[in-house]
DNA sequence: CCGCATCCTTTTTGATACTG
DNA sequence: CAGTATCAAAAAGGATGCGG
């Protein structure tokens, strides 16, 4: 992860996917996103096993590649939305493609305790 | 990453195919093996940024997660021939888009040098 | 409420050299 | 050819506390 674009394209351009999308947390953030705007700590309800450090830098991190938006209202107490850029909207189909085949993953783990290995 | 599949399914589903693919080469990789069954080096060389090394560990993860198989052939020199299961070629949607996705990214990134912030 | 700072632990990746 | 061993570095993740 974390690969400059650049050097990502020397060698596929999923390399760059990977490279932006690649953090524990992104692709969730982002599907929970395509729901809406969010605020904060709405996402980090949503993403419970990450801090707030990992969740901020994550956020961050998107901002800065394009595909999060982020708006600071001026109140007391501070209101921070996030929502996705068009950039980020056109994830849609690779985050439900995840979504699916992760369904389908753990399903299948979850059937195969103790079963022979598939034979293709 | 490498968060347990019962974790990741607490969170969401999104969680599970990271936590599968969301190594630094692996999805890479996948791809390659996408167009047929590649021997070790000769995914060394496809995938020159990475050192034999981490290969050999992401090429593992992806056995043990049902998506690469990998046979022996007890010869000399060996050879060792790695490629897609059923499971692992039902992920050719998903690669094929961050494939796709990558490559407008790269282009996008590449266009905007000093450009103003997109207003969606 | 939304985080940033600090400090610390764990995980992942890498360079290099060497073996069956 | 297809790795493993060793050593080292970096990245990521986490707990806790403070500040605007």
């Amino acid at each position: 992860m974390r690969l400059p674009v650049r050097r990502a394209m020397e060698v596929c351009p999923v390399e760059v996917a990977v490279s932006v999308l690649g953090g524990t947390w992104k692709l969730t953030l982002v599907k929970h996103l395509l729901g809406g705007t969010r605020r904060f700590n709405e996402l980090g309800r949503l993403v419970p096993l990450a801090n707030t450090k990992t969740l901020t830098r994550q956020l961050r991190e998107l901002e800065e590649d394009g595909v999060v938006r982020r708006v600071v209202h001026p109140e007391v107490p501070p209101r921070v939305e996030y929502s996705l850029t068009e950039l980020g909207r056109s994830l849609e189909k690779i985050v439900l493609a995840m979504d699916t085949w992760g369904a389908a993953f753990a399903q299948r783990s979850t059937d195969r305790r103790g079963r022979t290995v598939d034979v293709p």
